[in-house]
DNA sequence: AGGTAAGTTAGGTAACTTAACTAACTAACC
DNA sequence: GGTTAGTTAGTTAAGTTACCTAACTTACCT
């Protein structure tokens, strides 16, 4: 990729660079007087590099400050350009695309969705690439005012493949997606699994703001969890980091089953994802079976108080709780962030899963809900690249 | 602490300085101008730092080696110096507190020993001190030349306050173990986890040579799990991480006790904690109870096939199988390294845990054990010191 | 001798720093 | 109300440092 190369001045400059640039985006209209006291950078050098980032876009000069008390001249404030470029994200769901632009802050501009069930034999990334076109006019945005795209693929990916190991919802088996999509895309293209880009944009703009260690839990067709540790995203060893389908609550029940019953999901899984639910509440309904039952369903059945379903969902909800209090326990995050579909109804069952937590789990943690909406995949595919991408700096 | 200087020249200088020593350390026998391609720094930059570094007592010129097929200057073999310096490596463990130096390639040069609680009242400290001393004298070294201490404890540790949390076998809470050690000793004094510390040695000296991703996990008075991740420790949010221990393996039997019966430990430890399998095995017996029995006893009569340890254990061996596949399943490591009290009867149980992790945990996993053998505890003290010590590269 | 490789010397460049400056403003005094 | 002193923002100029390239010496092979 990138030559390497470590100990020259012009590292040194971007770095400093880098820093001063994120020192604006921080904190708001600052002056560059400012900025050398709290980056121990002399005045001379900000104002180099500050003049670079001006000329390349970066950084606007935003009017005069008032003086100080003692007087003295009056500071030039200088303000993050939000608008110096622009970012595609995509979040591929099993049910939707949702494809959006965004400026460097994180605003969504503009969105377009299409069913992603409908598409996918024709060619979903074909339907992306239109929708990417029809924004691109829409916001009036060239092309090469875009950092990249940001792709949320539902499955396990291989970043530095830049495949989809495996996503069950759209029959994909080590798809190539970022080669696929690289060639559609005149600008960088980055993927990853949707629930590790949930917690990159839960990190950035939601409510896990600015946390090093935080642990997003998906309820929705399945259960995963995306891992931020010192900041950054944790993948693991082979990209499986966070796969608490797999997590055994019940070590009794797991003995029951052979291998053969957890081939492709998880024990908990077996519990806690749609189908399972669904089965198990017929099972408990018996010849009382209803047609074209879903999870969802069964939770609205157990919110207006149906005992059968509440049964069901207590049982679901219980594994969940002691599944979260076991990834507290190992990971200690500052906070765990429910998301996905179910975290809607968060108020129902979320004060069930706090008690679990608070009598099981190591140490005492907050326990959230997502605050993005349903736009925490976009932005967090948007945040993705901003993360990724080396050259946030290279003119253009 | 260390001042905050990020842009200057200087920076760059002992960044460069330090990636030489490192390839110097790591590549063996090697010239400059190797140096200078592996690394891609002119050969006169890695001259001048080479210089420095010789002069400082870091790296020696080891003879020359042969010329090229095709002629040309011999080149001067360059080595690391580990007797540079060298590092004491404290373990204080619940029953013995090992001391030791070594130098910088972790050679143990000189150990000592006392029992733990013998010393507790007296002054646990003063008595690691005597031995230091000792070994300062016995190994001929001078005082400047010793890098620092490491000090492992067994309890939580707040290596930010430098405390102790909370360490049961020793009977400290919130002790200021660091401050009482610097009191104590001239050089600077690192204390972690002792768990944390086994980790950092494994991976430095031991069977996750290199592995930038991995889990040890111990298994003696208590069961705990050190994580590093991204070649560093990660310590969690407060400290907490990896307290397995508090794992929720069985939610039925979990539901069965109340909030108090976990008070200060975890449902893990109510099964796999020495005192529990003890009272699992007198239960067992009835009225032929034995006196004055430990875990270790049970373990031993398992193996010479007493059918009641066989199931008393085969229980233990269950729940720490499944609390390893759980870990498995959420960090994804490269590597599980079984560690502490109980590893070295590894290969009557390893199979049972293998097979259980193989079922049940989200991706195939490699289950070690431990290779630094009684030694562990120090080397990753020393370890602890190598990592944390910033100017390991300051004259002196 | 001619070729090759290791390591050194000399000169140039790029980034930082400090010190001194200009610019712009407040406060207070005559 | 005008002048002067003090303060703060930002610029200019000179000096430092650590890097690089290019040309060299040293030392060895055939």
């Amino acid at each position: 990729m990138t030559l390497f190369k470590m100990g020259n001045a012009a590292y040194i400059k971007e770095k400093n660079k880098r820093h001063i640039l994120q020192c604006i985006k921080e904190h708001g209209p600052i002056a560059r007087s400012r900025i050398s006291e709290t980056l121990h950078l002399s005045k001379p050098t900000v104002s180099a590099l500050v003049e670079e980032l001006l000329h390349e876009g970066w950084v606007r000069e935003e009017g005069n400050g008032d003086a100080g008390q003692l007087g003295g001249r009056k500071p030039i404030y200088l303000t993050f350009n939000s608008r110096a470029a622009y970012i595609f994200g995509v979040d591929i769901g099993g049910t939707k695309t949702l494809t959006a632009v965004s400026d460097l802050a994180g605003n969504i501009l503009g969105t377009r969705e299409f069913p992603t069930q409908d598409n996918l034999q024709y060619g979903l990334l074909k339907k992306v690439q239109k929708h990417v076109q029809e924004l691109l006019l829409e916001q009036q945005i060239s092309e090469d005012r875009v950092l990249g795209i940001g792709i949320g693929a539902p499955g396990t990916t291989d970043i530095v493949q830049g495949t989809v190991i495996d996503a069950p919802s759209l029959n994909w088996h080590d798809y190539p997606l970022q080669n696929e999509a690289s060639a559609l895309f005149p600008f960088p293209v980055f993927i990853d699994n949707d629930v590790n880009v949930a917690v990159l944009g839960e990190q950035w703009l939601g409510s896990a703001k600015n946390m090093s260690n935080v642990v997003l839990i998906s309820i929705g067709t399945g259960i995963g969890c995306g891992i931020m540790i010192n900041g950054q995203l944790y993948r693991g060893a082979s990209f499986a980091a966070g796969e608490i389908g797999y997590l055994v609550t019940d070590k009794n029940e797991a003995k029951k089953h052979t291998k053969r019953a957890f081939e492709g999901y998880g024990f908990l899984d077996s519990f806690t994802g749609g189908p399972a639910i669904v089965a198990k509440m017929q099972e408990a309904l018996g010849d009382k079976a209803i047609q074209e039952l879903t999870a969802k369903d069964v939770f609205d059945l157990a919110k207006s108080g149906d005992q059968t379903a509440l049964a069901v969902t207590e049982e679901v909800v219980d594994h969940i709780g002691f599944a979260i209090a076991n990834v507290i326990s190992i990971i200690n995050p500052e906070a765990v962030i429910l998301g996905g579909g179910i975290s809607k109804s968060s108020p129902w069952y979320l004060p069930r899963i706090e008690q679990i937590v608070s009598e099981f789990a190591a140490v005492k943690t907050v326990i959230k809900t997502t605050t993005c909406g349903p736009n925490l995949g976009v932005i967090g595919a948007v945040s993705l690249v901003l993360r990724e991408h080396e050259s946030a700096l290279k003119t253009f």
